[in-house]
DNA sequence: AAATTATCTACCGACAATATCAATATATATGGA
DNA sequence: TTTATATATATTGATATAAGTAATAGATAATTC
């Protein structure tokens, strides 16, 4: 593991990619994987097959699968010089591991995975139910870039339809993503960042804060202090993160459940209703449709509801004025719930 | 601009402007051996504008922002704006104290202390309509004077209010002889000045004071009005009819004869009034519009006059056919025999056209409004309140529902106005509320509470699927919409308020007297209306705007269907028909104001097409003559001569030359375009209208598509790229279906407006874009629009086509078929070949073979078609009077200038711009040499040009050749080919890499092709580049917020040959969040100064720069064929005219493009920069080791010792205004200081050679200021350009 | 002072993000002299 | 009555929003460490 280290000067002479950040201190991936306690989940590692996405460096790639010793662990990544780091990685006698490869695509791309596993059935995972977190499949990835936060929403969207490699069953995601992110997906009620992505987060999974980087002074964190006490994150220094510069970054769990949601229906009252977060129900369902507040005032009874904003309202709630939107007979078309751009040919 | 010197003038300005800078090298004299004449010589040195122009706006002591100093005058300039609105608002709703204090307001701004005194006379105007009592009024106005304002003293104007109240107020004879007698001596410019105040003081006044009292000479009134005066006297003594000659003789001497025989009396046969002829071809849609149009023509009083002309001259031919449309006044004219009648009958449909287009700019809203009620009525009568109600019952009922509360809301406005005081018992919501009342309140209550309902309402339903919604429209788009009609309405009515207010008080005695008042109002609408500079502030109209639109929101309901979820059961129910609302875009919030789809539905079916903006239709009579910068087109609507893009900048400099007369010539061009009169041609309407009707595509008009059905959503599980097809696909339709949509629409408006017109003589009032290029006024349709509205339309007035018609005829029907690249004789030939194709193009447009549909512009080769086949069918075709305009394009006009410009030879010749046997395409040209390298690179081995060497067309790099001129970047060219290639190449990836290269040859050819037009190019892109990185010696201090680097506020102002002053709008947009009842909206504030836009400024200089010239070019040409009583109409560089006069066009045309070339311009464009840029400095990087960054360094150090903190540049940039104002004293002393002084930037001048130290890109540079220095003019090539006097293929 | 990141990509006519909260600026009130 | 401080209110600024980067890639300006 040490050579791990003596590549690093090798390593910043890869341009600067697009914001991701790694952390490199094998220490802290150490901790992480304490903290994690993955054996709970894969009672059984020869089943075991992880999928490693934008690995990078790949520091800890090494570690988890030295500790974690899946039957196949597969890293994907487009990046030229990663590639290269990765291929170099992987054949270095000191890794000492017989069951990392690369898979060389682009994690951006949906069809990446389709060719990988339906294709070139390089990596075939086990389908599983939705009673519990799948035990033979996990997901690993670095969305600290600057797309990494548009690619997260995208899979928080897919654990709710349940397509891309959530098809498998509820596979659990152990995902590096800026600190600004994992602060938006692990808002809670009444947060000033309460935003469409926490309620989806909160009605599709279930989401912990592993680690966060210390901020310049210690303990100004960004999060909530509540969220600190209970999720009890491990904090790690700047200098342990490749690039020097950056922004900080955080490593969260994310646990698929087992929802039972009107998708589409909870998609449109969700995103409209958050536009107007501080503006009390009463006011802000009329943004719904036409005749909005007249409808949900005849039938919502609960005046102290109506009287809560929406930023204040749980995953319960939503699910509660989604239900009545459903059954509104003039509700609006939400497919046409989009803007023509303009844009003109010739 | 700085203000140094008191002393500088104009004329040493305009002195150094026309200095000889560039010597005439040995080859220019070869060149012009006639410049050595005196003839040449006279020619070019006449002023076409541009030498007194650019003198004016850059005279030392003018400003753009009109005042000296600029720190201030950014927030000035805004704030008089607000509180101009705002005092104009509280005068008309009444609010006096309000005023008075806006007015202290107003008094506190020094730079505006000037014309203070306007401000104070239109607050004194409405005091007085209070006052009793002519003393009271004396001692206000003295106390004001005195002690409130006492750094303003009154004017003429001042005086003519006083006046006009001492002849109102009642009081004895002799106080008041008295008083009149007090002001007329207290008068600033003589009796006139006070006199000239038309919009105070009214004829009756006018009649006391010249009969009555006989104080003044009836001499020193303004000459319009001597004659009503004097009549109006007449009038009140005999009641009997003198003879009067017609007020503003001098347009109408000519006619004066007919006149007479139009006796005004007897035998008025009352037309039947008809209504139902209005509806007969009426689609319900346009209603409100065509209610507008054509209701006007119902009045007794213009059928009277119509009658009576047809009674008296020409009984026979005016035939009204019942039931079926208007008057066909074009045929009834076009079957007049002499031209005495014609004249005559010209005449009659001016002065009822007057007051039909004095009815359209002002009665639209009210139109639209009896239109509901009429078919509200209607169905009621008939007990018909069905559910679907139609769509007019509905509009009648939202607005009767609207109303009171808008009455209310104005009411609560008027009361808190008036109290001030806010009740502390209030909650504080209430109060917020109050104290938004505030300030919409005084422009809330400006306009009738009926006529903001309909106009909201109309609004909103013309916005319907605008802005890329699909149900509705974009509330920020809304809510400045209704804001801004509210605005217009208001400026109408004051406009028409102040036109009648000189003849307000006058006892209408006898016809001939209301005849001659009239006239005199006629005479007066294109004389003296003042025209108002004020506007309102967008957060103005955007809060009126959500206020209107709320309350719509709040009553306007529809009845709608749908199914309860549950038992799957139809349920009825009322819905609000708006709703507010967001929408996503990119993760950007929009605010939309969704139209409810049962409406949209409606909508829809009932083809309304809602209110076209009345008052922005073509004129009926020839537009107001442009003559000043804000006056001129419409009557009753206010339009400035430059849309400028919310620049004051442009504005101010306009101003400054208008004042000063200096655009005179531009007027005269844009009149000419005015007074183009047309009229729709029938036979294509007809056409085109039963096209429409099938509603299938057909041509450019597309089909009519019901409703937009997207494709059903795929498994949940699938995978999500399935997912991401299915959104697109969705987004593609709805793109689809809106464009089609939209485009349908505009062919509706279009056919809509031209069947109002059926028959009309009607004509477009133009103004300019901020390079001078000259637009219609009238959106929708007009003679820029697409091939359709151009087919739609012809000259009103016919002319014989002569031989040289006729030939021009075929030609121009060759040329629409884009068989235009070959000689004149060929390109007859190509038309007289396909005699038979034309006949049955023309007899069977629709069953026929259908020729002309083949043709590049279809419909305008149909008319043509039509017009040819009519006369082949005379007897002698040269007598067939022609109505279709006939087109000379320029071939790539803006190579064109170019090429004049850098004087290339070459390209010269491609351009047409040297005499040749056959016109020179000057795309083949470039293909041909693009091939040639190619060949050249292949011959050496390179592999893609071996590929790319015979796929090399004319149509591949047309694009490239044509964009060229704009700037197109490489990048941006390779797009445009790979358009092209796509086709060849199956591969993306290689075609585009193929397009890569063979951009880079294009770019080559076309850059060896107009070498020195490129010079140019890049010479006026350096230009810019410096000019818009450059600084102010008075920069603000603001402007270093962020660092030493400053923001740059400079934009590259020139004066175009014709003398209009163009300044780049091009900044940073400052778009702020406003508060509004519904959400806030994103706009910009106008009057704010942002930073400039550097990269615009440099991209978009050089093609404005040409545009400024051929938009000059054009206008001269225009001017010109005024004079020559041509028809002249024109699209920026096609110009057009009846066939016959074609070849009198061609030379006038030709002889203005020499005119305007014969001076260099580009050395006179360096020599303007120069002057308006002098004193501006610029950043550089020069070598650190260098003798003169030494010293630099050693002053900055010893500076910054002294100062006891870093030197900035913003103190270094104070120290050289210093330096410059020492210099440019009078004082001797000072002078010497200045000299003496040693700076930052002095110390770069004494170095001289800058360039030479100039360095990018070593790190051992040090930024330094130095004065801006422009780049030297490119060498000219050889070409001269009076070559072009005998190119036939110049414009063809 | 160098390197990363964002913007724009042919001109004009032309047509537009918004809600919320923290932080600062200004106005008003209060208090003390 | 006048000036200084505290509080209230207005204005300004920053940030999040959604969630394929439209099919394409290079130059240049802006920003950041």
């Amino acid at each position: 593991m040490s050579m791990l280290v003596k590549r690093l000067p090798e390593l910043s002479k890869i341009p600067h990619y697009y914001g991701y950040r790694y952390m490199l201190n094998p220490a802290v991936h150490n901790k992480i994987f304490d903290k994690l306690q993955l054996h709970k989940t894969y009672l059984n590692p020869g089943r075991l097959k992880v999928l490693d996405l934008y690995p990078g460096p790949a520091q800890h790639s090494v570690i988890f699968n030295n500790r974690l010793k899946p039957a196949q662990h597969v890293l994907m990544d487009a990046r030229p010089d990663f590639v290269k780091h990765i291929g170099a990685l992987i054949s270095d006698e000191e890794v000492n591991s017989s069951t990392i490869e690369l898979y060389e695509g682009d994690p951006y791309d949906w069809d990446s995975y389709t060719s990988m596993i339906d294709e070139h059935k390089v990596l075939t995972p086990s389908i599983k139910g939705l009673e519990a977190i799948h035990d033979e499949f996990l997901v690993m990835a670095n969305l600290s870039g600057m797309i990494g936060e548009g690619l997260f929403m995208q899979w928080l969207a897919c654990i709710g339809n349940r397509n891309w490699i959530q098809r498998f069953g509820r596979v659990k995601l152990l995902v590096w993503v800026q600190e600004s992110t994992a602060v938006k997906l692990l808002a809670k009620p009444g947060d000033q960042l309460r935003s469409k992505c926490s309620v989806v987060t909160d009605a599709f999974t279930n989401t912990k804060l592993i680690a966060t980087m210390e901020g310049r002074s210690p303990r100004d964190s960004k999060f909530n202090s509540d969220l600190l006490a209970k999720h009890e994150p491990i904090f790690f220094s700047a200098k342990d993160v490749w690039m020097p510069s950056g922004k900080p970054i955080s490593l969260i769990e994310v646990n698929p459940n087992n929802h039972h949601v009107d998708l589409d229906n909870f998609d449109y009252v969700t995103k409209h209703l958050l536009i107007l977060k501080s503006t009390p129900l009463s006011s802000a369902l009329d943004s719904l449709g036409h005749g909005g507040k007249e409808y949900f005032r005849s039938v919502i009874r609960d005046e102290k509801l109506l009287q809560k904003c929406p930023k204040d309202l749980t995953v319960e709630e939503f699910m509660y004025c989604t239900k009545l939107f459903d059954l509104w007979p003039f509700k609006p078309d939400i497919y046409m719930d989009f803007i023509d751009v303009f844009q003109d040919n010739d | 601009m700085l203000r140094y010197s008191s002393s500088s003038c104009r004329f040493a300005v305009l002195k150094r402007l026309n200095r000889q800078i560039r010597p005439v090298s040995h080859t220019a004299l070869l060149r012009k051996p006639l410049n050595l004449d005196g003839t040449r010589t006279q020619s070019s040195n006449e002023d076409i504008g541009f030498l007194k122009s650019s003198a004016v706006s850059m005279t030392p002591g003018f400003n753009p922002f009109d005042n000296s100093d600029a720190v201030v005058q950014a927030g000035e300039s805004r704030s008089i704006m607000n509180l101009w609105s705002l005092l104009e608002a509280c005068l008309h709703s009444g609010y006096l104290d309000r005023a008075f204090s806006i007015l202290k307001s107003l008094y506190g701004l020094k730079s505006h202390r000037n014309s203070f005194i306007d401000d104070y006379n239109k607050y004194l105007m409405k005091f007085a309509e209070g006052v009793t009592d002519l003393k009271v009024l004396d001692r206000k106005v003295f106390h004001d004077l005195q002690k409130n304002f006492p750094a303003t003293e009154y004017n003429d104007k001042t005086l003519a209010i006083l006046l006009h109240n001492a002849l109102k107020i009642p009081t004895t004879n002799e106080s008041r002889s008295e008083h009149c007698q007090t002001y007329l001596k207290m008068a600033v410019s003589g009796y006139r000045g006070i006199m000239s105040n038309v919009d105070i003081l009214t004829v009756e006044n006018y009649r006391t004071l010249v009969h009555d009292l006989k104080l003044v000479e009836l001499s020193y009134l303004p000459v319009e009005l001597r004659t009503l005066v004097d009549a109006a006297d007449h009038t009140t003594e005999t009641a009997d009819s003198a003879p009067i000659t017609p007020v503003g003789a001098g347009n109408m001497s000519g006619t004066k004869k007919e006149d007479t025989g139009l006796t005004l009396d007897r035998d008025i046969q009352s037309l039947k009034k008809d209504a139902s002829e209005l509806l007969a071809v009426d689609t319900i849609g346009m209603k409100v519009v065509r209610h507008t149009l054509l209701g006007i023509t119902l009045t007794d009083d213009h059928r009277k006059q119509i009658s009576e002309f047809n009674f008296n001259s020409a009984s026979n031919l005016l035939n009204f056919e019942e039931g079926k449309e208007n008057i066909d006044f074009f045929e009834i004219h076009r079957l007049l025999k002499t031209e005495d009648e014609r004249a005559a009958f010209d005449k009659a449909l001016d002065t009822f056209n007057h007051d039909r287009q004095h009815q359209l700019e002002n009665r639209a809203t009210d139109a639209a409004k009896e239109r509901w009620k009429h078919d509200f009525e209607e169905a009621k009568a008939r007990g018909d309140l069905s559910i679907q109600k139609k769509l007019n019952i509905k509009l009648w009922e939202w607005f009767n529902q609207m109303l009171p509360l808008v009455k209310e809301e104005v009411k609560r406005c008027t009361d808190i106005a008036n109290k001030a005081v806010s009740d502390p018992s209030l909650s504080s919501q209430e109060k917020k509320q109050n104290k938004a009342r505030q300030e919409y309140g005084p422009y809330l209550t400006l306009v009738d509470p009926e006529k903001m309902c309909v106009i909201t309402i109309l609004e909103l339903l013309k916005l319907n699927s605008t802005g890329g919604v699909i149900e509705g429209m974009r509330t920020a788009r809304a809510v400045i919409s209704v804001g801004k009609a509210i605005e217009m309405e208001f400026r109408a009515e004051l406009l028409l308020k102040n036109e009648s207010h000189v003849f307000k008080d006058i006892n209408k005695k006898s016809h001939e007297f209301k005849l001659l008042v009239q006239r005199a109002r006629n005479t007066f609408r294109s004389m003296k209306i003042e025209e108002s500079k004020i506007l309102w502030p967008q957060e103005a109209r955007a809060k009126i705007g959500s206020i209107l639109i709320s309350m719509l929101i709040h009553v306007a309901k529809v009845k709608v269907e749908g199914v309860d979820p549950v038992t799957s059961q139809k349920v009825e129910g009322e819905a609000p028909a708006f709703s507010h609302g967001y929408q996503y875009h990119n993760g950007s919030k929009l605010g939309v104001l969704k139209i409810h789809r049962s409406l949209v539905h409606q909508l829809n079916g009932e083809r309304l097409v809602a209110a076209v903006q009345p008052q922005l239709l073509p004129m009926l009579v020839k537009p107001r003559p442009w003559k000043s910068w804000n006056s001129g087109g419409y009557y009753y609507t206010q339009s400035t001569l430059i849309r400028s893009k919310d620049s004051p900048e442009q504005v101010a400099y306009l101003k400054a030359v208008s004042d000063a007369s200096a655009i005179d010539n531009v007027y005269r061009g844009l009149n000419v375009l005015g007074e183009t009169s047309w009229t729709v041609n029938r036979k294509m309407f007809n056409i085109m209208s039963h096209v429409w009707n099938t509603g299938k595509p057909f041509l450019d008009i597309p089909g009519n598509e019901n409703k937009l059905v997207l494709t059903p959503q795929p498994p949940r599980d699938a995978d999500p790229s399935v997912h991401r097809q299915w959104k697109l696909k969705n987004k593609e339709l709805a793109n689809e279906f809106s464009s089609n949509r939209s485009a349908r629409c505009d062919a509706n408006y279009k056919l809509e407006i031209a069947r109002a017109f059926l028959g009309e003589r009607f004509y477009f009032p133009h103004n300019l874009d901020f390079r001078g290029r000259a637009y219609p006024l009238s959106p929708h349709f007009n003679h820029l629009g697409n091939d359709m509205s151009r087919g739609l339309m012809m000259f009103w007035n016919g002319k014989r086509l002569g031989s040289t018609g006729f030939k021009w005829l075929k030609v121009h029907l060759s040329n629409l078929f884009g068989f235009d690249k070959a000689p004149l004789d060929e390109r007859v030939a190509f038309a007289e070949s396909h005699v038979n194709d034309i006949k049955d193009s023309a007899e069977n447009p629709l069953d026929g073979n259908g020729w002309w549909k083949k043709a590049d512009k279809p419909w305008q080769a149909l008319a043509t078609c039509i017009e040819l086949n009519e006369a082949l069918k005379m007897e002698n075709p040269h007598d067939f009077i022609s109505h279709v305009p006939v087109h000379q394009d320029g071939t790539c006009n803006g190579l064109q200038h170019y090429a004049a410009l850098g004087g290339d030879v070459e390209g010269a010749t491609q351009v047409n711009l040297m005499p040749s046997d056959r016109p020179q395409d000057v795309y083949s040209h470039v293909a041909k040499l693009v091939v040639a390298r190619l060949e050249r690179a292949a011959a050496k081995g390179d592999e893609m040009a071996a590929i790319l060497k015979d796929k090399v067309k004319r149509k591949v790099v047309k694009q490239t050749v044509m964009t060229n001129v704009y700037g197109v970047t490489y990048i941006g060219a390779t797009h445009q080919i790979d358009k092209q290639l796509s086709s060849v190449f199956d591969d993306h990836k290689r075609s585009y890499e193929m397009s890569k290269y063979l951009t880079k040859h294009v770019f080559a050819s076309v850059r060896e092709l107009f070498e020195g037009a490129h010079l140019i190019q890049d010479w006026l892109g350096e230009c810019a580049k410096r000019i818009s990185k450059s600084i102010r010696l008075d920069i603000d201090e603001k402007a270093f917020k962020n660092g030493n680097k400053p923001d740059f506020m400079s934009s590259v102002i020139w004066t175009t040959p014709l003398g209009l002053p163009i300044v780049q709008p091009y900044r940073e947009n400052g778009k702020k969040q406003v508060a509004t009842n519904l959400q806030t909206v994103f706009i910009s504030d106008p009057f704010a100064v942002n930073p400039i836009n550097a990269r615009r400024q440099k991209a978009g200089f050089p093609p404005n720069f040409i545009h400024s010239l051929d938009a000059s070019h054009m206008l001269l040409s225009a001017a010109r064929c005024g004079d020559y009583k041509l028809d002249f109409a024109a699209v920026h560089d096609s110009y057009w005219t009846h066939a016959s006069d074609i070849d009198t066009m061609n030379i006038l045309l030709r002889e203005q493009f020499i005119k305007l070339h014969e001076v260099d311009l580009i050395e006179r464009l360096k020599n303007e920069f120069d002057e308006r840029y002098k004193n501006y400095l610029q950043i550089l990087k020069i070598d650190k080791k260098s003798e003169v960054a030494c010293k630099i360094v050693t002053l900055r150090k010893e500076l910054s010792q002294k100062l006891g903190r870093q030197f900035t540049l913003a103190d270094e940039i104070y120290m050289e205004k210093k330096r410059v104002q020492l210099l440019e004293s009078e004082d001797p002393v000072e002078k010497a200081n200045g000299a003496a002084m040693v700076t930052t930037v002095s110390l770069i001048g004494e170095a001289g050679d800058v360039g030479s130290l100039e360095k990018s890109n070593d790190a051992s540079c040090i930024m330094v200021l130095a004065p801006l220095s422009l780049p030297q003019i490119p060498p000219k090539g050889d070409f001269d350009v009076r070559e072009l006097e005998n190119s036939k293929y110049f414009f063809s």
